[in-house]
RNA sequence: GGUCCUGUGGCCGAGUGGUUAGGCAGAGCUCUGCAAAAGCUUGUACAGCGGUUCGAAUCCGCUCGGGACCUCCA
C-alpha cells in the first residue's frame, strides 16, 4: 500500500505527510461567515476535508480538528467604507449581531448534519478570541511588522519581506505584479503601502459591532482570527490547513504572513485547497448569484432543478471527482449519482446479511485476485491525495461480487473465508467510515414492508399476477421496487 | 493586462508515455407469467495543428475554446 500523500499549494507538488509529531495531527479548515445561509459551494470544502478527516482517524492517527466561525471582521468592501457582513445583515434584518450569527450558525450545523459530516474537536469563533487578536495587533506593531494609522492598524508587507519573507509565495503573486494592479479603494491614503492590509480596523460610531481597543473603538481583520485560533489550538506550527481555492489569496497568503511575523515559525506544514464548484461551467458563489442552497436541493425547490435530491445523493455526486478539478453541477449528472448511489445502498442492507457457508466449491483465484487488488486500490486511492472519484470505482468492483453472492450465482466458498470477509468488512468501512455515505430510509418501516412481501410470496405462489402486480405498484409508489429471485424474495430501494 | 488551471465517448468524471478507470444513459443476452433486480457482452474518446519518442489522452510548441485568482466569496 502507498502512503498518503497530498498535493501541497505551497510546493506545488504531491508530498508524502508526515506529520510533526507521530500519531498526532493538526488539522485547520477555515469556517464560515455566518452571515447568510451556507451555499453548495461551501459545502464541497466541508466535505474533502471531512474525508481527509475520518480516512487519518480511521489510520490510526489522533486528530485535532480545528474549524472556525467567522462572525465579526470580514468585511463587505475592503476600504474605510468597508461594512462589517454580519453588522449588515444585523441592519438589513432589524437583529442583534449575535441573532445573526446564531441563526446562521444553527443552519450551518444543521446542514452539515444532514451530509452527514463529523463535528471538529474544536470549533472556536472570532468574536471569542478578542483578547488573543488585540495582543497579536500588538505583538505586531511592537515587532515592528504593524503600524497604526488613523485608529486602524495596518500589517506593514514591505518591513515583512524586508526581514526576509516572502509574501506572495503560497499563491504565486509578485509583489511588484500586485502593485501594479492595485486598484484604487477606500482607505488606500492609510497604508504605507497599497498591499498592506487591515488586522485592525476603526469602526465608525454608528458600527454596530466594535470593541474597545489600544487604538480605540474597533473590530479586528479578517485574516487575524485564522492566525490567533490556529495558533492557540494547535501551535506556533501544525500540520494540515485547508480550504476552498479562492481563500488562497489573500486570505491564506495573510495567514502565512501574519503567523511568520509573530512567531518566527512557518504556521503550516501542508496548505490543502478544494476547488470550485461549478454551474454551466461558472463558479458558484453567491456574489453571481448563481448558488444552490442545500434545502433548496433537498426539496427540489429552485427552479433549474426537475427534482429533489437527498443530502447522500449529493455527497456521492461531490465524491465522484477528485476534490481539486472544478466539478459541474447538473441535473443529469445527479440522477446518475442518485442511480449509482441507491445501488451502492442496496449492496450495503446486503452485504450485512451475507454469511460466509462452507462448501464444496473450489477457491476461484481470479475472483479472490480482483477483489484483493480492489481493496487495496481503495486504500491507493485515498492515499493519492484523496482520489475518491478511483476509490469509488473499486467500491463497484466489491458491490458486483456482493450482488453475486446474494444472487447465488457464487459461493461464498469461492472467495474463501479470508476475502469474503475482507470484502464484508471493507465495503461497509469504505462506505460508512471512510466516505461518510450512509443508508438514507426512503419509505415505509421495515414491519409494514415485511408485511406486504409475504402478501406478494402468497399471491406469486397462487399465480394471481394482477394481485402482484397491485403489490409491485405499492412498492414503486415508495421508492422501493422487489426482487424476485430464483431462491428469494426481497426488496430492494428503487435505483 | 498579470498569474494559473482546463478542454476526455450521449452525460458526469478518473487517468503515473505502452496494459478495460468508474458511474449514468444506449444496444444485445441470461433469468422471469410479464417485469424489476442481478450478472454477462457491447458501440461511440481523448479540441485542432505541428514536434519529441519505437510508442502520447499523457511531454513540448502554436492556435482555438472554457474557467479561476488578482476585490468579498469554500
Amino acid at each position: 500500500m502507498q502512503p498518503l500523500k497530498v498535493y501541497n499549494t505551497l510546493t506545488r507538488q504531491k508530498e508524502i505527510f508526515e506529520p510533526i509529531i507521530p500519531g498526532h495531527v493538526g488539522l485547520y479548515v477555515c469556517g464560515p461567515t455566518v452571515y447568510n445561509y451556507v451555499h453548495l459551494g461551501n459545502i464541497r470544502s466541508f466535505l474533502t476535508f471531512d474525508v481527509l478527516y475520518r480516512y487519518l482517524m480511521q489510520t490510526g492517527y489522533k486528530v485535532r480538528y480545528v474549524r472556525n466561525i467567522t462572525d465579526v471582521g470580514h468585511l463587505v468592501g475592503d476600504g474605510e467604507e468597508g461594512e462589517d457582513k454580519i453588522g449588515k445583515m444585523a441592519k438589513l434584518e432589524k437583529l442583534e449581531p449575535m441573532e445573526i450569527v446564531q441563526r446562521y450558525t444553527n443552519d450551518f450545523h444543521k446542514v452539515l448534519d444532514q451530509f452527514n459530516f463529523l463535528p471538529p474537536s474544536i470549533e472556536p469563533s472570532a468574536t471569542g478570541h478578542m483578547v488573543e487578536q488585540i495582543e497579536a495587533v500588538k505583538s505586531l506593531i511592537e515587532k515592528g511588522l504593524a503600524y497604526e494609522s488613523n485608529g486602524s492598524v495596518y500589517f506593514d508587507i514591505n518591513k515583512y519581506n524586508e526581514a526576509g519573507n516572502d509574501y506572495g509565495k503560497l499563491s504565486g503573486r509578485i509583489l511588484e505584479d500586485l502593485l501594479n494592479e492595485t486598484r484604487e479603494l477606500d482607505g488606500q491614503a492609510e497604508k504605507r503601502n497599497p498591499l498592506d492590509f487591515a488586522i485592525w480596523k476603526k469602526a465608525a460610531p454608528e458600527h454596530i459591532m466594535q470593541w474597545p481597543s489600544p487604538w480605540g473603538m474597533g473590530f479586528p481583520g479578517w485574516h487575524l482570527e485564522c492566525t490567533c485560533m490556529s495558533t492557540k489550538y494547535l501551535g506556533k506550527q501544525f500540520d494540515i490547513h485547508g480550504g476552498g481555492m479562492d481563500l488562497k489569496f489573500p486570505h491564506h497568503e495573510c495567514e502565512i504572513a501574519q503567523g511568520k511575523a509573530l512567531t518566527g515559525e512557518e504556521p503550516v506544514r501542508y496548505w490543502m485547497h478544494s476547488n470550485m464548484l461549478t454551474v454551466n461551467g461558472q463558479k458558484m458563489s453567491k456574489s453571481l448569484g448563481n448558488s444552490f442552497l442545500p434545502a433548496e436541493l433537498f426539496s427540489g425547490s429552485h427552479p433549474s432543478l426537475d427534482q429533489a435530491y437527498s443530502p447522500m445523493t449529493v455527497r456521492f455526486f461531490m465524491l465522484q471527482s477528485q476534490y481539486r478539478s472544478t466539478l459541474d453541477f447538473s441535473n443529469d449528472a445527479l440522477k446518475g449519482s442518485q442511480k449509482a448511489y441507491r445501488r451502492l445502498i442496496n449492496g450495503l442492507r446486503i452485504v450485512k446479511t451475507l454469511e460466509f457457508e462452507a462448501s464444496e466449491t473450489p477457491v476461484d483465484e481470479k475472483k479472490k485476485s480482483e477483489i484483493d487488488k480492489a481493496i487495496t486500490a481503495f486504500y491507493d486511492a485515498i492515499n493519492d491525495d484523496l482520489n475518491t472519484a478511483v476509490a469509488i470505482a473499486q467500491l463497484f468492483t466489491l458491490l458486483k461480487y456482493i450482488n453475486m453472492i446474494y444472487m447465488n450465482q457464487l459461493a461464498p466458498s469461492a472467495l474463501g473465508q479470508e476475502t469474503f470477509d475482507a470484502l464484508k468488512s471493507n465495503f461497509v468501512l469504505f462506505f460508512e467510515d471512510i466516505l461518510g455515505l450512509k443508508e438514507e430510509k426512503l419509505g415505509n418501516d421495515e414491519s409494514v414492508i415485511n408485511g406486504m412481501l409475504t402478501l406478494y410470496k402468497e399471491y406469486k405462489a397462487n399465480q394471481q399476477y394482477d394481485k402482484v402486480d397491485q403489490v409491485r405498484a405499492y412498492f414503486k409508489g415508495n421508492n422501493m421496487t422487489i426482487k424476485d429471485m430464483k431462491h428469494r424474495i426481497d426488496w430492494a430501494w428503487e435505483e
